[in-house]
RNA sequence: CGGGGUGUAGCUCAGUAUGGUUAGAGUACCUGGUUUGGGACCAGGGGGCCGAAGGUUCGAGUCCUUUCACCCCGACCA
């Protein structure tokens, strides 16, 4: 892509709204836009981020056996009202009319709407398990949306189920999910924990959040210095029976914990950390099954509601995440897996002929082995071009500028912010090193 | 849903206590010129229903009433 060309609206100034660096930076960086309360749009890059996302994604759940569905968005309020939720959800579920007077809702969650693609039509155990995901558009009225795109009203979120024929199955699923949705975010190149989580209003049993480590995270985790052991603070309150005048809140309670607290799984001592809760499996049973007459026939010919769990990961919010673990005051710093552009061939200056060959002809052999490549051809100076490319973050960016006349270039590190100097003969080779 | 705050140019904001030329600055944008290794400089230019609706007044960005939107703290939260 050419700069010149490109709808990436970079702004100097900080939008007077925004607190969280990934919210500030993703806003300044041209990413997102917003349009309402909690409701973002995505511009090009954004779109870019969360496609390389989704990818791994559905990368992960192809090796786990998960199909890809996609369920629409407006659900008829009738199955809300068979499984009884739709007055437990209150009015973060958005409700309307449609033009006969028949009322809907937008999708907050799709446990109803799976159920309900799945029943009468998956009818005998030979066809279990099944396990079935969408990425799709999700929309919570939340009372008070903050935070960009940490926190919106409408996101972008996977949300997988599966069905089973006994609680043993949906054991196995769940570790093979929790083990998928690990991958997902080590390759994402994410610092996280899996952690004890509360299984809250969905209900079930089991219940583990993914949490991407960051101090800007709205949870409050208890992790282990030795072993994996982790876990959401209220859920190892309560296990631990500490004082029930605990404030989960307070912050000299949690100084109180930090002292003294052992694992309960190893000899490790617990430290608390915030995080980002970006992924979140539960085993629901046979909830939603027995709520809506899902049913199947066992190997004696005997009616069973299907035993399920359910998987979502906030895809919009990993963006987010990625950024609150991964910026500096200067900006975005996207990892491999997540960046918009790979590389960015800066010309230093744009009248200079033998910079603009050199960068042309490195842009377009880029282009041609599918490297995702951007060329700063804009008519700007050296200093205006670099805070720019730091601001929106790629990985690597070659600065093609003065050192040209002594037959080199520089590639400029992102994470490390160190140039490295190289010949121009072997600029091509050591790019396809990187990437 | 409680408490607080803010709405004026694309963006960040002055101006409102005490009503009074044609509503401002910076930045961004357009033209021309200079400049070209860390968000340059000079000159010229386009851009506003002062959130909306009512009212008071000779006169309202400014005063009054109503309303809408957005943000922050808290509670809430797959």
């Amino acid at each position: 892509m050419r700069r010149s060309k490109a709808f990436i609206p970079t702004t100097k100034e900080v939008p007077s709204d925004a607190v969280l660096a990934s919210h500030i930076f993703l806003s300044r960086a041209g990413f997102i836009s917003q349009v309402a309360s909690g409701l973002y749009s995505y511009m090009p890059l954004a779109k870019k981020v969360i496609r390389k996302i989704e990818n791994i994604i559905h990368d992960e759940m192809a090796q786990v056996g998960a199909q890809e569905v996609e369920l629409s968005f407006v659900a008829p309020s009738d199955l809300w009202i068979e499984s009884g939720r739709i007055d437990k959800f209150g009015k973060e579920l958005l409700r309307f009319y449609d033009r006969k007077e028949k009322l809907f809702v937008l999708g907050p969650t799709h446990e109803e709407m799976m159920v309900d693609l799945v029943r009468n039509r998956v009818v005998s155990y030979k066809n279990l398990p099944l396990n079935l995901y969408q990425i799709k558009t999700k929309f919570r009225d939340e009372v008070r949306p903050r935070y960009g795109l940490m926190r919106g009203r409408e996101f972008i979120m996977k949300d997988g189920y599966s069905f089973h024929t006994s609680t043993e199955d949906l054991d196995r699923e769940f570790d093979a999910l929790e083990v998928a949705y690990k991958k997902i975010i080590t390759r994402l190149g994410l610092d996280f924990r899996v952690v004890e989580a509360d299984s809250g209003a969905i209900g079930g049993s089991g219940s583990k959040e993914i949490m991407v480590i960051a101090d800007s995270g709205e949870d409050n985790i208890a992790v282990c210095d030795t072993c994996e052991y982790g876990a959401n603070i209220e859920v190892f309150l309560n296990m631990d029976e500490l004082d029930e005048d605990f404030d989960a809140n307070s912050i000299t309670d949690i100084k109180t914990i930090k002292g003294d607290d052992n694992c309960p799984h190893c000899a490790g001592k617990l430290s608390l950390t915030k995080g980002i809760e970006v992924g979140h499996i539960f085993k629901l049973g046979t909830t939603y099954s027995d709520a809506l007459k899902a049913k199947y026939l066992d190997e004696n010919g005997q009616s069973q509601s299907f035993i399920m769990g359910t998987y979502g990961m906030g895809v919009s919010r990993l963006v987010a995440a990625v950024i609150e673990q991964h910026h500096d005051e200067n900006g975005c710093i996207w990892t491999k897996e997540t960046a918009p552009y790979m590389v960015n061939i800066m010309i230093s200056n744009i009248k200079d002929e033998a910079q603009n060959t050199l960068g042309e002809e490195l842009y377009l052999k880029l282009l041609g082995e599918n490297i995702e490549v951007m060329i700063d051809d804009r008519k700007e100076r050296f200093g205006f071009k670099m805070k720019d490319a730091e601001l929106i973050g790629f990985p690597y960016t070659v600065i093609i500028g003065k050192e040209l006349a002594n037959g080199t270039v520089e590639i400029y590190d992102r994470k490390t912010t160190l140039k490295t100097t190289v010949s121009t003969g072997e600029i091509y080779k050591k790019i396809m090193e990187l990437m």
